[in-house]
DNA sequence: CGCCAATGGTTATATTGTAACATTTAGATT
DNA sequence: AATCTAAATGTTACAATATAACCATTGGCG
């Protein structure tokens, strides 16, 4: 069920899901790409809470009994949403979560708790700039920041 | 060759390997932990040049002809080294590089480079104040941070 | 309608990583 | 030195993650 998957406190998670979902549409009308069912439909398996979601388990929520869904199809949704900006890949993980602001630009920035595996995106500027000046000193050309901080959260301490 | 893999601008690499090797023998003397020849040799295999190296490629290495050496092989040596903080894991290309300075503790910070893998240690204290201070606020308890940079060296630009 | 590019299905396989148990070895102890 | 033991390594088998390559379908367009 969704409720033992939702993490950090209570909340009204099927607002969240809606709130991807609209976001998703718009986003993709923007950029003239078509969000389709299957893409949809994994979008809303990837928020089925707030922690990172495997590929193999929506892959399996996917199929039918008879016919099971391949990896392809799920990979290849992924990576729409990946390029939309619409989920991140947590490289740590090798799992996916929910961007909650698609069109705000950011790097991907992460606490991740070990424990109940809940997934909390940051926006630390600072973090970018002090990337961003340290790359030009050396003559780095930045094309993706990544930074995942894993630990314990809050509630399960 | 060595050569073809080393990275960035000439220099002496065999240098850089001999004072991995030393290092290594000093902190795993202090430890009281063992660096066994297989462990060694794992080592020197990493600190082939200065991109990331991927655990199949060191256990191709490592085989003899007749008898090739098996995953577990490489992947404890691997782990091994990398509690001893001798190496790094970098979690976007699932492969691992040599630390230069694996007294300092750090937090693993990289430039890395998607044109020829060159894999450049950074140390960037802002961020991991940036991140502590953040962590702090929300809560969170970090175990361990991770930031990793792709984009293009200054050589390959 | 008929075309074509984008999307999704399918098969097969590559890559990465680990569990579990057997054997060997290095160093401590007698 | 012989013996013991924990650490290290070998081995087998498999799990988990991911992609290549090719085919079928579909949705929008002239």
């Amino acid at each position: 069920m969704a409720a033992e998957r939702t993490t950090a406190r209570r909340h009204d998670h099927h607002h969240c899901v809606q709130q991807a979902l609209v976001s998703a549409e718009g986003l993709c009308a923007d950029n003239g790409r078509r969000l389709t069912a299957l893409r949809r439909r994994v979008l809303r398996e990837v928020w089925r809470g707030h922690d990172a979601v495997k590929a193999y388990d929506i892959l399996e929520r996917l199929g039918d009994a008879e016919r099971a869904a391949k990896p392809p199809t799920v990979y290849r949704a992924l990576q729409f949403l990946q390029e939309q900006g619409l989920v991140h890949r947590l490289e740590s993980l090798n799992a996916f979560v929910g961007c909650a602001e698609p069109h705000r630009s950011h790097q991907g920035q992460f606490l991740i708790c070990r424990q109940c595996g809940a997934v909390h995106e940051i926006h630390v500027p600072q973090i970018a700039t002090a990337v961003n000046r340290l790359a030009q000193q050396e003559g780095f050309k930045v094309e993706r920041q990544m930074v995942e901080v894993l630990g314990t959260c809050q509630r399960c301490r």
